[in-house]
DNA sequence: CGACACATGTAACACGTTACATGATTTG
DNA sequence: CAAATCATGTAACGTGTTACATGTGTCG
């Protein structure tokens, strides 16, 4: 539920049509997060219903402007000091794959856990090139660059962390083992 | 699209019927992704119009059975064998909210940014008791807490390195100073 | 009997995606 | 004028969520 949001804010500067502002959100994230035109005129549409924004319909040069409304400012404003819903998490596909493929008799996971793990490396070696062409002073991009990349690595990360778990349960279960896999938060200061 | 593999992957030893298979998925992974039992029913009777289960119409004990069909086997395989789309990725929303407070005057965003920091600690606190108080032989728990757990992480190390990249480029945009942010995947070996 | 858990389902809605259709404006 | 680009929209569909309604079996 970003989109409305982020439409939101882009008309916090004034009145802007649609196409415009499918434009200015791709010009912040446009290589990684590329923005749907449609669902830019769906979303606004939705938008006005709900009284968080209203149409300027002048017909001018056939463009339809929309300005942000004093409800829309309200609730832009509340989305903003609200955290994120953290819990539940979404549902993880690639995490679901690998206890499916657990739970089905012969599939060799590690084979799995291996191709994942070369997969997510290639798309992470994409994003940072996208991040060194980006320009010095594009802040937005790099920022967006930056969430994804620590996103994959921590997708490689949990890669590892699986496959090392993985290697002491499903050999004949020497139960006798103690649990030596690495707290994913040991480097982490809970205070910066 | 995971829900509906899951199921599928579920039923492959044997037919069930649709609280049951809510009480496997939830028994695995409940308490980080609960699974409502509503979407059970709704995901079943979607695969079933696909083809890809077939109900047991016996009204054994008012249950309703389903049973996996050939093109079922074949969809979850060829879904298994596939790696995740990773491109374009989710929009993330806590990445947004920091894109959207940098573009409006009159903000705080190392405020904001240290209030989410102090939120997803919190977060992750709770997922590691849910990993310690999980059995030692959950491995499927233990899998799905260290996901979450290494999804959080890279959260709390995006948000730290966005404090630091604005550090640098909100001041009087010292242009000359060299990028010093980390690499995110520094500590990272290509190959394990 | 009454309460409770078991079990199934539906209705309405949200956001997101894709594909397609249509008009207006600029430019070679 | 013709083609390209700008600009708006719609239609159909997908997964997911919530809230509500309904029936069935069991047990004190």
């Amino acid at each position: 539920m970003s989109v409305p949001y982020a439409l939101l804010a882009l008309l916090i500067d004034g009145p802007k049509y649609g196409l415009r502002l499918q434009n200015e959100f791709e010009a912040r994230t446009g290589e990684v997060w590329p923005l749907n035109v449609g669902q830019v005129y769906t979303t606004l549409q939705r938008l006005e219903r709900d009284g968080l924004v209203e149409s300027d319909d002048e017909g001018e040069r056939s463009q339809k402007r929309y300005r942000i409304t004093p409800a829309g400012e309200h609730d832009l404003a509340a989305w903003l000091r609200t955290p994120p819903d953290l819990v539940p998490p979404p549902r993880d596909e690639l995490v679901i794959k690998v206890l499916v493929a657990l739970q089905i008799p012969g599939i060799d996971v590690h084979e799995i856990l291996q191709a994942h793990r070369r997969h997510v490396i290639e798309v992470m070696q994409r994003y940072t090139r996208i991040k060194a062409g980006a320009a010095k002073d594009d802040v937005a991009l790099a920022l967006v660059a930056d969430a994804e990349l620590f996103r994959l690595e921590g997708i490689v990360r949990w890669l590892d962390a699986a496959d090392a778990r993985l290697k002491q349960h499903q050999p004949p279960t020497p139960a006798e083992v103690a649990d030596l896999t690495p707290e994913p938060s040991a480097e982490l200061e809970v205070l910066p």
